[in-house]
DNA sequence: TTGTAGGCGTTATCAA
DNA sequence: TTGATAACGCCTACAA
């Protein structure tokens, strides 16, 4: 910590004013004559002054900040949810702390912890992997402390969550890799305790139902979708009879599959073909180029911040609401027999 | 903020024992006895009471975390150095708070005071690369408050910096392409301001004079190297007489001039070959494979968190030192002819 | 081992 | 328009 922490008091006391006009000056309150004014905020430049907010938010009970909990910081898709929170936190004068759970349930609950008791006036989150109890939230919850979920949804009574349509999204997927020919498609989910990888296997499976196409358990296959589960799984494929697609609940290991399988000899369309989830900018770019699915990502960030506001400034109203966004499919080469 | 925030004197007065014992107990201070101590935190858990941190921080004068900025979130580079600097960080017992500037200097000023006014115990920042004049950090540096910059060095007199040797594995790099049979190359370089693309910069110039290979400015071509930067960086060594590689400074502008070039028909290596830094994660797997630097990101973290460390707890000690790590080049397809 | 009392730096209330 | 005072929730000498 600083050395010479200068105070209001010290501004006081050098000036022979009031400490309370002294911090009304600061906070630049119409009730300080324009004089005052300057000469204090004159002489709190000359010593170095700086709030501190500690004290400031303890006395109002207000810390103007929100936490925001996502898995990883560099998934693209997180960073730019970031993005539109950190724009309309800004415009309302917020600030953002940006925290990871790197998908470990302990890390995020050490994080709710954290954020709630610095008093964060709210929390967004998309939780982790490795979640399937919801009772660290209940409690925050209970408690009237504002919580919205986005992109993976909580499926507590009371919880407000923004998230795409995943079903429908997925449905699309499959359906375009029927429709390139695709008879045997294999699905990389994530863990079935998130609704989100529920969702997107169901959707994956009411598309092969809608064509009259089997539904095969061991055609779906459950990971963390890591970079490296990709491998493991673009091996296990190979050991299934005839996977001619593969739907994938994430850009990540649909990549790591992909290079595996090429480095193998299988060609990508014409052997296997390939649908991601997220977009990924790495997707674009690659030998052949992923179609995959594109999240109103930045969109998302500026709705669930709104929304959050919406929940800090009137605690009883908009709870157990859902709002749902629309994804769309980026049909690249990968799929494209 | 919480309807019903649950103090130590809530629990103090439940239990008829006084509130500087609650606090003991809580803090499992040894100068409360086993009984008492399971009384209190027991109750503590019924009444559902959480630590206001703001009070505790305020009051001890102690926060128990670091602020990072860093220019953006989303860089594969930046992500990995925070990893480092979460594990370390967490070891130690301390909160790290993530911060952007998005390579604003206005919005690394508001950080920076942000960060300090909530009292962070120390700020390790990659400075933006609109940031030309320190001044800002030169006050908190006057006040004795630890900051520690890493891969973009403050040049400051009493800065402690932890870089990577980037004059020398420019030299390799540009030594390279010239071993490749290249005679003209284009360099993009980042704003000349920050000493990191200086030393690039004059990395490259030292590697051409030593193969007696002229230089020539309209060759050097700064920009911010984003995405965008790279595609009119493109245009514009197409216009230069019969450029055969390019040395970037980092990896975005590179890829997307790439793009951009096989887009119009140029061979990639054979009509240019390319050299990036950063080894972002698409690197490895666009087409042609981009040559590029590997930076010790993750370890680099670590180094300054514990740096940083040290200077927290001396205050007085280790100023005004740098650190210089080694990078590697990783040869790949894009630059072999 | 526990209680008393005061203060961290700020702001809100009341009075002047 | 300014000043005096108390309080936010916690922690820590010091006393008991």
């Amino acid at each position: 910590m600083r050395n010479n922490n200068i105070t209001i008091h010290d501004i006081s006391k050098a000036l022979g004013i009031d400490s309370s006009t002294v911090s009304r000056a600061l906070n630049n309150s119409p009730r300080v004559s324009q004089k005052t004014k300057d000469k204090i905020v004159s002489k709190a430049n000359e010593m170095g002054y700086q709030r501190n907010s500690l004290a400031s938010k303890l006395r109002t009970n207000k810390t103007h900040s929100i936490g925001v909990i996502v898995p990883r910081i560099s998934r693209h898709f997180f960073s730019s949810v970031i993005a539109g929170i950190e724009e309309t936190a800004f415009d309302a004068g917020y600030d953002v702390i940006i925290c990871q759970s790197l998908e470990s349930f302990e890390r995020e609950k050490k994080l709710m912890e954290t954020l709630s008791s610095n008093r964060v006036d709210g929390i967004l989150i998309s939780i982790s992997m490795e979640t399937t109890s919801y009772e660290h939230f209940k409690e925050y919850q209970k408690q009237g402390f504002p919580i919205l979920f986005f992109d993976r949804p909580c499926n507590l009574a009371d919880s407000t969550n923004i998230i795409i349509d995943d079903y429908k999204i997925s449905f699309e997927a499959t359906e375009h890799l029927i429709q390139q020919g695709c008879k045997n498609i294999a699905h990389f989910s994530g863990p079935a305790a998130l609704d989100l990888y529920k969702n997107r296997t169901n959707g994956y499976k009411a598309a092969l139902i809608k064509y009259g196409i089997p539904i095969r358990d061991e055609y779906i296959l459950e990971s963390h979708l890591m970079k490296e589960d990709g491998i493991a799984l673009a091996k296990k494929i190979l050991t299934l009879p005839k996977v001619d697609a593969v739907f994938s609940s994430n850009d990540a290991a649909a990549i790591s599959a992909m290079q595996y399988l090429k480095e193998n000899g299988i060609r990508i369309p014409q052997d296997i073909a390939f649908v991601g989830f997220s977009n990924e900018p790495i997707s674009a770019v690659m030998e052949p180029s992923l179609t995959t699915i594109k999240q109103p990502d930045f969109e998302m960030g500026k709705i669930a911040t709104s929304l959050l506001f919406d929940q800090i400034k009137n605690k009883s109203g908009h709870k157990n609401q859902t709002k749902i966004l629309e994804p769309e499919l980026v049909i690249r080469n990968s799929s494209q027999k």
